[in-house]
Formats: structure tokens, C-alpha cells, sequence
RNA sequence: GCCGGGGUGGCGGAAUUGGCAUACGCGCCGGUCUCAAAAACCGGUCCUGCUCGUCGGGAUGCGGGUUCGACUCCCGCCCUCGGCACCA
């Protein structure tokens, strides 16, 4: 009986494929539901061994809970709209999507070759009218609540891609796809209001006890909350005042100046009158036209220019002088900060520059000679602060934010870094923002009836820095959905991050022509129990879907706050060090494997490799191993053949130690697996134990004293196919018919360890003196301390190591070990 | 700079969470089978010393500490990978 991989895989996939093994109804609710979801793919290229990852833990987890008895939902689906597809069209002339269903096809056939479990009939495209139909139904919800709203504004835009990015995809300045430096631009843009959810976006964090420790704090770094105090400087020979926000009131008493962005709102007011105006205007010009890469240099410099105006401290009354400095954030807090040299890098910087003075307001608890620094950036106890000297700065903090409060100076305020989510972009591969523009009455959305607003085909799109959606009349010319006169279409698409924030529900009602989905079914399949991708959609995908989510929560559409009860990030695989790619020519294609050891094993060495959050080094000589474990494990049914054994379910009591030594093995090795399933998903440990197993019963039956019921060795036998199942499922099907299974191996119950097997009657312990083991020695599981300990001394060896010096102390630590101190 | 992960044989990696370090697999060495090779099977394989044993010493990035006992906990470093980065 040779292992015919080929013949074996594409049997049971059809088998599978028939009988429905992963087809599911929104109905039957008898069971309990499982929904595990793995991250849909962009469809750019075919799948190498480092996607393929991601699709093989998923189907172990499926197959597994299947096995457990769960109504398991494993859909799958395309994240269809994006740039690579307009990037590949305007290269090779071909349509977006003409490209993008080629690539689909390739992928799903790739998928299913794999073995691979979804429920196709939910499988969902984004790029279909009848999926973009809904996203730009919740783009007019979103609308119609004020969370999406249009804005002139400073964008990200790439001179590559001749588009507006999202301060998410920008990246060392850089264009997140193609690497180009990225220059700033001022165009009237969508946003979707995600700050409005900062709060409850941070707060429900908590929520996700089974989500990864980092990705939580990723998106809480993300989030960036911080809470101070916003604080009114009064300006001296003008009647408005600047206010500044600061998480350090407690070193208000050293702010020896203001530094405004060169875009504050109120800069232009400020300087027109000063002296030096011209100079300033200047150098607000030089700022403007700095690209906002260059501040990531290392080597940017700080610099400013003096408005000529004085600002009064209101706790010191002094005066002090306001600048225009180019380090000033404008969109952070309030774009005018109070500066404090003496406690603050930058400000120090700044202020050695330009010869402002500095205040020590702050000491450090316990000095050390050691701090030679010049700024203390830390907290201590407050010096030269009128009666708030001698606090320390957490209640110095409170005392004067209470202060300014009960004065009118300054009122508490919460700070984010998160910005609102810029989603028009000036790409044709997308879905349309369903907005109309009227002469009468403005910004108009279109009716809900009338969507989905179809995005046109044989478009021409070069690259113009303009929607290409501009330059076709039939698209661009309708009517005011209001008042029913010539109007324009907007042309931006929308980010493809919308597309793909509320996929997991469209499975749920894949074919509904009515509604984007239906609650009551969402309602019972979700939130997803368990989601699984890789860690670079930590932030974005991530964030953008749990705040959709909270929106349509807060519609009442759905009844969960969260979508993703359990996430998994599986690490990279790696080959020669470095990320799989096709520039750097280290992709390993997963045809070639397949072709020579088949499925089963490619699934099982990827599983196998390493934990599947950590990377992992691809090495093809790895494969063998796995190789010839499926080929030894196939072997066993020989066995079973010769002795012409029947599967048979009872075992009797066990007739030698050779029966014992394997049923204990055999349970152990069920406990020790299902453990490793039920944790963090630790399939390599798994599948050690599983090969420890084949190598036991190999050992077993190769033993002269070899004398075994033939229940117990089938019983054996069939737990590692069991076992195995959802690793390599075709073989396991396989091995399941060879040993008299009548029906799917999935339709069998995972294995239950039974805990009579694993009751120790004899032990080893092991003897260890001065650190090390120095014997050994079988006792009876139930020896006393005392005999146990008389038993050990008076071994030859205890006592050859001892060499007459008498032992201190005789520790015993139950079923493990004694330590003998001398 | 801040936050987080990691550092264990020639390699991928285990270690019941403070209890026999190096499971499982690869590679390598030796053997069986063969005209030969492949496949398969059996045995060996952390380093080191010697009197080659049921022997001794050493080893989990480095240096200290706690403990009968530390890969695991504490303190101080080094290296590496990821995230954020002038966020006041």
C-alpha cells in the first residue's frame, strides 16, 4: 500500500466538495455556531507558502471545531478594489477588472488544490455592484449622522501613484505600495469621523481579552490618548487670546514662552502688525512648502521667528515672548503650545537657539550625580512655583488645573493623536462616493433607491492627478436628486480600507439585494469567534472595522460592540532572511512541492515549522521530514491489513506493559494535543506529539516481547489519523475508509483522553546532588517521603557522590525529582 | 527617544510556567538491504577532558542577585526584529 498522494487528494477534495463538509444555513441554530474568519485576500498574484499560511491554520482551526461538533462558518471572498489593479491595467493595458478576476480564479483554484474549507455560495466580491452597493449605503449613512463630512485639506499625496493617501499609509513619509516620497497637497476631501469613536474606540479595548497583547497596545498607542489642561495666555495690546494645550500644567511656572504653527488660525492676526512682517511671512512660506518627510530627517532643525508680541503667563504674570516655530503640529491640540525649556527637549533646543531663557521649575526626587542632562523630562517635586512650590507634579497637577478652572485661566481637556479617516481618493478601481454636487443646493447624497452608483467600464485612466472618473461624461452629468437639475457626480472612489471594514457581515447575507444584511443572522453568527491575519492590518483594517462596527451598533443593526472576539496574527514566513517577494526573488511557489510530496505535506511542514505567531525561516528540506512522517504514519494500516484486524471500538483490560506503555502514550498524546489547539493555536507542538505517538506504537510492535490486543493497536492507529485530521485532512480521510470508516472522518468526534490511562503506578525520579542528576531510581507511585528518602540514600551511587558528607536536606518534589543538599 | 516581541546544538525549534535543558524534525556520521543508487529501516550526534565510564567539568546573549533548585523570577547591560515617532 503506497501513499498515492495525487490520487488520494483530489478524491477527497471532490468527496468533500459533494457532501457540502463546509456549507452551513443561517437556520438550523441546534447546534452551536463557530465562525472563524481569515482575512480575505487582495487578489494581485497568484499565492506563494507565506500566504499560504494564513489559509492552512485557518482550515486546521475549522476542521477542528467541525470535528468538536460545532456549525463551523469558513467563508471567503476578495478584497477586489485597490491600486495594483489600476497600476497593472495602465502597464499592460488590460482592465482592472479583467486583471482582478484572472487573479481570482488562480487563487480559489489555488485555495481548493489546498484542501482548503469555505462555504462558497457566501463567497463575496468587492468590487461588485452588488457589494459596492452596500459600502456606499453606509457611506450615506454615515453622511446622513455628520461622521462623514468634506474638508479642505493638507493630504498625503504620492507623485507615483497620483494619489491622496491616509495618514495610515504613509510610512517614513514614504507611499506605503510603491515607496515614493510623499509630498503634501491641498484638496477638498471625504473624511469618515473617526475621532468621534476615540473614546469608546480606546475604551473597548478592554473588551478584547483574547486579542494579542501588542496589537491592543498598537492601537492604543494609535489612539494616543492623553489628558491635560488647555490654558488661556492673554496677549498683551490684543483682545483675543492664544490657548495652548499641555499634559504638564505642573511646569507652567517655567513656561518661558509661546511658539505658535505656522498655520494657527490666528497666526495672520497676530503678525500683521509686527514690525518684522515681512520676514515672518517669509518664513511661513518656507514652512509651508517643507514636505512633511522632511521632519522625519534626522538632521531637521528647529527653527522660528519672534512675532514681536508678549504673552502673560497667568500664573507668574510675565511676560513672555510668542514665536511662529516650524516644530508646532497644527492638528495636534490646539497648534500653540507653552514651552518650558527647563523640562522639555524640544523647547531647550529652541530656546538655546534662539537665547530665551530657561526656569527650572521641576526636581528630580532623588538627584543622582549621574544626571548631567540639562532638561528633566521626568516628574519630581515642584521649585520656583509661588505656593505650588514643594508639591509633587501629580498633585501639583491637580491643584493647578483646579486653579485655572476656578479662575477662567484654563479648563481640563483629553487629547488624540488618531486622526479622521481620509477616504476619497482620485483612483478609477474603486467604489464611487455616492454624492452629487448642485448649483441650487450644494452637496447633495444620492437616494438610497438609486444606488448602487455604478462605476463605468472602459474608462481611460492615466495617471493625471485627477479622479478619472472626471473625464467621463455619462458618468459625471446627472441630476440633482433634490431639486432634479443639472448636476455633477462626485469622482473620488472610496479608500478600498471602507470596502473591507464590514466584509464579515456581507457573508452572513452574501445574496440579500435587500438590505447590505440581515440583523437577525448577523446577530446569531457574530461577533466572529475567531479571526486570524497578519499583524500588518494590526492598526488599520482593524481599527476601521471595530469603529464601523460601533457605528452600525449605535444604528441598532447590530447587537455586538466588538466584531472580533478572538484574534490571531500568525508571523511571516521568511526565506534567506528576509519577507517573501517577488522583487527580491525569494518566493517559494507551492506547485512545485505539491507536485512532489503532495498537500498534506506542505500544510503539515508549514504548520510544523514553528509557532505560527512567530516567523519562520522556510527551509525545503524541512518538508522531508514531514514527508516521510505522513509515508511511516500511512504504513501503520499495513499493519493493520496483515494482522487483518477489523476497527473494533472496546478494549479490555490491558494484558502486558507494552499494552499499558501504549494506551498511556496514546491518551497522553490526545490530552497533550487538544491542549495544544485549545491554546494558542500550537500546532507544531501538536504535531510533535502526534509523530512521538507513531514512533511509540513503531517501538512497540517492534518489541521481541511485543504481545498486544489487536483493539488497542487499531485503537491506536486510528487516533493518529484522528488527530491528524486537521493538518492533513486527505490522508486522515484516506486512512479513516482503509481502517472501516463509513462515513467523513469529519463527521467523527475528536478523541477523548481518558485520565484512568494515565495514572502512574511506578515513577522515575530522578537523584539530584550539587545541581545535577546523579541517578536514578523507579519507586511506586505511592511511596511515603520517609521510605522514598531512605530508598534514595542508600543507593551505591547516591552514596559514591555524597563521599561520607551527610546530606542538610532531602527535598522531594512530588513525581518529578529529589534533590539531595549537602 | 518611547512601546512591544525575541536571543537555547550545525539548522527549524521543545521545556508541564521555578523542578531531569536540548522533545520533535532537518542535517551529519555509521550500519542493514542493493551490482549500484534512491527509498526504507536500525544505531549515534550540545561542548569538553580523561583512566572512554553507570566517569568528571562546562553550557540557554553578557554581568550580578534571589532560591535546595533559574532558559523561566529580580537588578544592570549587549544584540536583534517590529510598531510609533517634534503628539507638547
Amino acid at each position: 500500500m503506497s501513499y498515492n498522494f495525487k490520487e488520494i487528494e483530489k478524491k477527497w477534495q471532490k468527496y468533500w466538495e459533494e457532501i457540502g463538509l463546509f456549507s452551513v444555513d443561517n437556520k438550523d441554530r441546534s447546534k452551536s455556531k463557530y465562525y472563524c474568519l481569515v482575512m480575505f485576500p487582495y487578489p494581485s498574484s497568484e499565492l506563494h507558502v507565506g500566504h499560504a499560511r494564513n489559509y492552512i491554520i485557518g482550515d486546521a482551526v475549522v476542521r477542528y471545531k467541525i470535528m468538536q461538533g460545532y456549525k463551523v462558518l469558513s467563508p471567503m471572498g476578495w478584497d477586489a478594489f485597490g491600486l495594483p489593479a489600476e497600476n497593472q491595467a495602465i502597464k499592460h493595458n488590460i482592465p482592472p477588472r479583467v486583471w482582478t478576476y484572472n487573479n481570482i480564479r488562480r487563487i480559489k483554484q489555488q485555495l481548493n488544490s489546498w484542501g482548503i474549507g469555505y462555504d462558497w455560495k457566501r463567497e463575496v466580491t468587492t468590487c461588485e455592484p452588488s457589494y459596492y452597493k452596500w459600502t456606499q449605503w453606509f457611506f450615506l449613512k454615515l453622511f446622513e449622522k455628520g461622521l462623514a463630512y468634506k474638508k479642505k485639506a493638507e493630504v498625503n499625496f504620492c507623485p507615483s501613484c497620483q494619489t491622496v493617501l491616509a495618514n495610515e499609509q504613509v510610512i517614513n513619509g514614504q507611499c506605503e505600495r510603491c515607496s515614493a516620497e510623499v509630498v503634501q497637497k491641498e484638496l477638498e476631501q471625504w473624511f469618515f469621523k473617526i475621532t468621534a469613536y476615540a473614546e469608546r474606540l480606546l475604551e473597548d479595548l478592554k473588551l478584547l481579552e483574547h486579542w494579542p497583547e501588542r496589537v491592543k497596545i498598537m492601537q492604543e498607542n494609535w489612539i494616543g490618548r492623553s489628558e491635560g489642561v488647555e490654558i488661556d495666555f492673554s496677549l498683551k495690546g490684543k483682545d483675543f487670546k492664544i490657548r495652548c494645550f499641555t499634559t504638564r500644567v505642573d511646569t507652567i511656572f517655567g513656561a518661558t514662552f509661546l511658539a505658535l504653527s505656522c498655520e494657527h488660525p490666528l497666526a495672520g492676526e497676530l503678525i500683521k502688525d509686527s514690525p518684522n512682517f515681512q520676514e515672518l511671512k517669509k518664513f511661513v512660506e518656507k514652512v509651508r512648502n517643507q514636505p512633511k518627510s522632511a521632519r522625519l530627517q534626522e538632521s531637521f532643525e528647529k527653527e522660528g521667528v519672534f512675532t514681536g508680541k508678549f504673552a502673560i503667563n497667568p500664573m507668574t504674570g510675565e511676560e513672555i515672548p510668542v514665536w511662529l516655530a516650524n516644530y508646532i503640529l497644527t492638528e495636534y491640540g490646539t497648534g500653540a503650545i507653552m514651552c518650558v525649556p527647563a523640562h522639555d527637549r524640544r523647547d531647550y533646543e529652541f530656546a538655546k537657539k534662539y537665547n530665551l531663557p530657561i526656569k527650572e521649575v521641576i526636581k528630580k526626587l532623588k538627584a543622582n550625580s549621574k544626571d548631567l542632562e540639562p532638561v528633566y523630562e521626568g516628574e519630581g517635586v515642584l521649585v520656583n512655583s509661588g505656593n505650588f512650590s514643594g508639591l509633587t507634579s501629580a498633585e501639583a497637577k491637580e491643584k493647578i488645573a483646579l486653579y485655572m478652572e476656578e479662575h477662567n485661566i484654563g479648563k481640563r481637556a483629553v487629547n488624540y493623536k488618531l486622526r479622521d479617516w481620509l477616504i476619497s481618493r482620485q483612483r478609477y478601481w474603486g467604489a464611487p462616493i455616492p454624492i452629487v454636487y448642485c448649483k441650487e443646493c450644494g452637496i447633495v447624497p444620492v437616494s438610497e433607491k438609486d444606488l448602487p452608483v455604478l462605476l463605468p467600464e472602459n474608462v481611460e485612466f492615466k495617471p493625471t492627478g485627477e479622479s478619472p472618473l472626471n473625464f467621463v461624461e455619462e458618468f459625471l452629468k446627472c441630476e440633482c436628486p433634490k431639486c432634479g437639475q443639472k448636476a455633477q457626480r462626485e469622482t473620488d472612489t472610496m479608500d478600498t480600507f471602507v470596502d473591507s471594514s464590514w466584509y464579515y457581515l456581507r457573508y452572513i447575507s452574501s445574496q440579500d439585494n435587500e438590505k447590505p444584511f440581515d440583523s437577525e443572522d448577523v446577530n446569531y453568527w457574530l461577533p466572529v469567534d475567531q479571526y486570524i491575519g497578519g499583524v500588518e492590518h494590526a492598526i488599520l483594517h482593524l481599527m476601521y472595522s471595530r469603529f464601523i462596527n460601533k457605528f452600525l451598533y449605535d444604528l441598532g443593526l447590530v447587537d455586538f460592540k466588538e466584531p472580533f472576539k478572538r484574534l490571531f496574527t500568525q508571523g511571516m514566513i521568511v526565506k534567506d532572511g528576509a519577507k517573501m517577494s517577488k522583487s527580491k526573488g525569494n518566493v517559494v511557489s507551492p506547485d512545485y512541492i505539491i507536485d512532489r510530496y503532495g498537500v498534506d505535506t506542505m500544510r503539515l511542514y508549514i504548520l510544523f515549522m514553528g509557532p505560527p505567531q512567530k516567523d519562520a525561516e522556510w527551509q525545503d528540506e524541512g518538508l522531508t521530514g514531514c514527508f516521510r512522517f505522513l509515508k511511516r504514519a500511512f504504513r501503520l494500516l499495513e499493519l493493520v491489513k496483515d494482522l487483518k484486524l477489523k476497527p473494533q471500538s472496546s478494549i479490555s483490560q490491558p494484558q502486558s506493559s507494552e499494552e499499558r506503555d501504549l494506551l498511556k502514550k496514546l491518551h497522553f498524546t490526545i490530552k497533550e494535543v487538544t491542549q495544544d489547539m485549545e491554546g494558542d493555536f500550537q500546532f507544531n507542538t501538536a504535531i510533535s506529539k502526534i509523530m512521538e505517538l507513531v514512533n511509540e506504537i513503531y517501538k512497540k510492535i517492534q518489541s521481541p516481547h511485543f504481545k498486544i490486543q489487536i483493539n488497542t493497536l487499531t485503537e491506536a492507529i486510528k487516533t493518529v489519523f484522528l488527530l491528524l485530521a486537521p493538518f492533513s485532512p486527505h490522508i486522515a480521510e484516506e486512512a479513516w475508509r482503509i481502517l472501516g470508516g463509513k462515513d467523513s472522518i469529519f463527521k467523527e468526534k475528536w478523541p477523548e483522553y481518558d485520565e484512568k490511562y494515565l495514572v502512574e503506578e511506578e515513577l522515575e525520579l530522578a537523584v539530584i546532588i550539587k545541581g545535577k542528576v546523579r541517578a536514578r531510581v523507579k519507586v511506586a507511585a505511592n511511596i511515603s517521603e520517609e521510605e522514598l528518602k531512605n530508598k534514595v540514600l542508600s543507593l551505591e551511587k547516591v552514596k559514591h557522590h555524597l563521599k561520607g558528607e551527610s546530606p542538610k536536606k532531602v527535598i522531594y518534589i512530588k513525581n518529578k525529582l529529589v534533590n539531595i543538599v549537602v
